[in-house]
Order: structure tokens, then C-alpha cells, then sequence
DNA sequence: CATCTGTTATAGGAATGATATAACAGATGG
DNA sequence: CCATCTGTTATATCATTCCTATAACAGATG
């Protein structure tokens, strides 16, 4: 998977390393119990500091997306709980849905949305 | 409305000021043409700086949620690009969405918070 | 033993977030 | 006219965050 980094983005390194990596799960290009490239290895790859990777991969981990392993190194493992997740994605959905609202976006066109990007990921 | 802040958060007081505000005309609470709060009556009231809550104005102006008059301070302004809004929208939603997927949440589930969403806001 | 993992410690520089004080221009109401 | 209310701008300061840099450590691999 190519992760594509912003430098010119008001958003943090590390955030969009983990948004990258999230969106690749969800669509597929990451695998469960596959391998990242080790921290050293992404750093070099897409040109900062290792530590900056090391953080992303700390709260992926801490977020339940990828366990690590001195031996294989980052891997992708997911850890579910359904109803934290749910909650979690509920206060999530809402923040987008109230700027949507605000723009006139109503309920099928937000639905349509939604099929769109299930969609595009061959959910 | 009561605009509640999170001290404790990570998140910046002025993100969370535009966060709730957002979140407040689209559930109504706040409706087109309706005045806030003046900079210094909202920081006064919340307890933060005259700066801050002003950044936060002058966000939303600039996203066009508000328009600011010298003579009735701040008021509710709605300024609609449904071809933007939706493509931003739709950015938005892929992060949130790429997480949910992680966690195992699927399509009906997703659509499903959706209609809780617009239903719990009257929408 | 050399080499690869993640991890930790420490430090420095740049940017951001929040505060504080102060002043200004425009509009309002007495 | 004047006191008072708007948003806005200009400084300055302080704490925190982000990113980088250098270095070292423990565990596992071949």
C-alpha cells in the first residue's frame, strides 16, 4: 500500500499515518496478521523522522489495530469490542452529519453516501 | 443552547467551540438569521479568553456557517456548496467509516446510526 | 556476533493553543 | 456628543505539541 503523506497539511504527521493505515484496513490493502514495514523502514520510505512513526504505530496499537511484536514487528490485529466501537463511531458520525445538515445534505443523500463508500471498498 | 467545553479534552477549545455550534444549528437549536453569543459575553460565559472564542467566530465565518456584523455581532449564516459540501462530506465520513469497518461494523449497522442520528435531531 | 525488531531517554527547534492587555473603527441608544 | 456595545488587530508571554536528532537498550534472528 502506498501511504501518501500531506506536508503541507494543517493535520499532524502521525494523524494522517494513522488514518492512512486505518483506511487501508478497511479496504483490504492491509490484511489481518499482515506485516507493516518496520518503523525505521516507513520512516525512510516516506521521508520522517522514525520517532513519528513509532507514534503512529503506538496509538494504533493502543487503539487496538495492530499488536506489536519485537520478533515480526507491527502486524495487524484487530481488536473488537462492538459496542465501544459503535459508541465510539456514533459521537464520530455525528460531527460529520451535523456539518452535512448544515449544508443541506439530508438523510438519503447521507445514506447514499455511505452505500458510495461501502461501495468503492467491496463492502 | 448550552455550549459545554471539555477542559480536559485534546481536542483545542476553539475546535470544540465550533464543533458544539455546528452541532447546535444542526439540531435547531440554533436556526438561520439567530444571533450567538458575543465574543466576550460566550468567553465570559464558558470561562476562556476573548481570543478564543473569536477564532472560533471567525472559523465558522470562514466556512460559512455565520456571517459577522459589526452592528448584531455574530449570527447564524448558512452559505450552501452542495457540490463541495458533499465532496467534503464525503471525506470526512471515509475516515470515520474506515475505523467503524475495522471494528466490524457493517453496512446496516452504519445506515442504521445514521437514521438514529438525523432521527434524534428531527431531521 | 552482526543485524534486525520495538522502546526509551534526552534534547532542541518550530509551531500551535491559550492567555493577557491594549487599542481601534463602526454602530447604537440615550 | 458620549458612553457602550460590536468585531478586529497588535503585541507579548507561557505551556504544550509536533517533529527531528542522537543515542542507547533488550529481545529475537540467522
Amino acid at each position: 500500500m502506498m501511504i501518501q503523506i500531506d506536508f503541507h497539511s494543517d493535520e499532524a504527521i502521525y494523524v494522517q499515518l494513522c488514518n492512512q493505515i486505518i483506511l487501508g484496513i478497511a479496504t483490504s490493502q492491509f490484511r489481518e496478521g499482515e506485516q507493516l514495514p518496520s518503523v525505521r523502514a516507513l520512516a525512510e520510505a516516506i521521508g520522517v523522522n522514525m520517532h513519528t512513526v513509532n507514534k503512529a504505530y503506538a496509538i494504533l496499537q493502543r487503539e487496538g489495530f495492530l499488536k506489536i511484536d519485537r520478533r515480526r514487528g507491527a502486524v495487524i490485529a484487530l481488536d473488537i469490542d462492538k459496542l465501544r466501537a459503535l459508541s465510539e463511531a456514533r459521537e464520530e458520525l455525528s460531527i460529520v452529519l451535523a456539518r452535512a445538515i448544515c449544508r443541506n445534505i439530508n438523510r438519503n443523500e447521507m445514506h447514499a453516501l455511505v452505500d458510495d463508500i461501502y461501495d468503492a471498498w467491496g463492502g
